[in-house]
DNA sequence: ATCTGCCTCAGACAAAACATCTGAACCCGT
DNA sequence: ACGGGTTCAGATGTTTTGTCTGAGGCAGAT
């Protein structure tokens, strides 16, 4: 689920972005990705960073070895929803509607992503699916 | 420009709406479509939020009159924008691409949404623009 | 001229959120 | 038993957020 009313932070969203890209870490590894210049206790900041997104739900931990192995519980994709859900909530009366259209107005498409995004369009035409109503 | 990395608050995104939606307002009017409970207070805390914006350059407000008369001084779709830009930083090493696919993805268009959609694409076909590389 | 009501303005205030940091306890291989 | 890694609980300080208070100003009615 991992949706209430979810907000997270700079730092969160710099802490789970690595879990995305990389894969499952541990707090040590995470620490240098995050937090180049290794300083010494930033190494307690990624962990409380990680505690708090645990229990948002969003990581996971595997507490079998030594090193607690931390992964992302949601994907990229769903916290992407996620955040668009919110800017149609608080800017556009809820619907994704005009959301796409700025978005479609502002962004440069290559002639690649312009081709993509047709057939993406295609596919969700209603008329193959059954979720009429 | 009301763009370095701002953070709107819920709270202030809920002034700043009917700004948008009824157009300049006085604070008084706002305090009564924001808080329909009209306490005695909550008129100090409208000023406030309106206060904040002005700070942010999201709001700008006309001294003329005895009661100071409020508008939104950005556009509803410039905010947008800039959300999206949040999310794509954060969420998807700046790119708004991952982003536009996720949400055509997840929307559900009516048929005339696709139209307008398609529409919208087409217009943003590059060849008519100078602004290649 | 004073009263009254609505207004602005500066700032106090409490609670929460955030990021950071500390110290104690733990586990394990040597 | 020690040493180096780890987890865990919680303190800390700053900033943000939302709310609220009080002092003063201006305009129109009495």
């Amino acid at each position: 689920m991992a949706s209430d009313r979810m907000h997270l932070t700079d730092a969160e969203f710099a802490v789970l972005e690595p879990l995305w890209r990389l894969g499952p870490q541990t707090i040590r590894q995470l620490t240098a990705v995050v937090y180049p210049g290794q300083s010494v206790s930033d190494y307690a900041t990624v962990q409380k960073l990680l505690e708090r997104l645990e229990g948002k739900r969003c990581v996971s931990r595997d507490r079998a070895g030594l090193a607690h192995v931390f992964r992302a519980a949601v994907a990229r994709e769903d916290v992407i929803d996620e955040q668009l859900k919110q800017i149609a909530d608080r800017l556009c009366d809820g619907s994704l509607v005009p959301v796409l259209n700025q978005l479609v107005r502002r962004v440069s498409l290559s002639k690649k992503d312009r081709e993509q995004l047709r057939k993406l369009i295609e596919s969700s035409e209603p008329s193959r699916r059954k979720e009429q109503s």
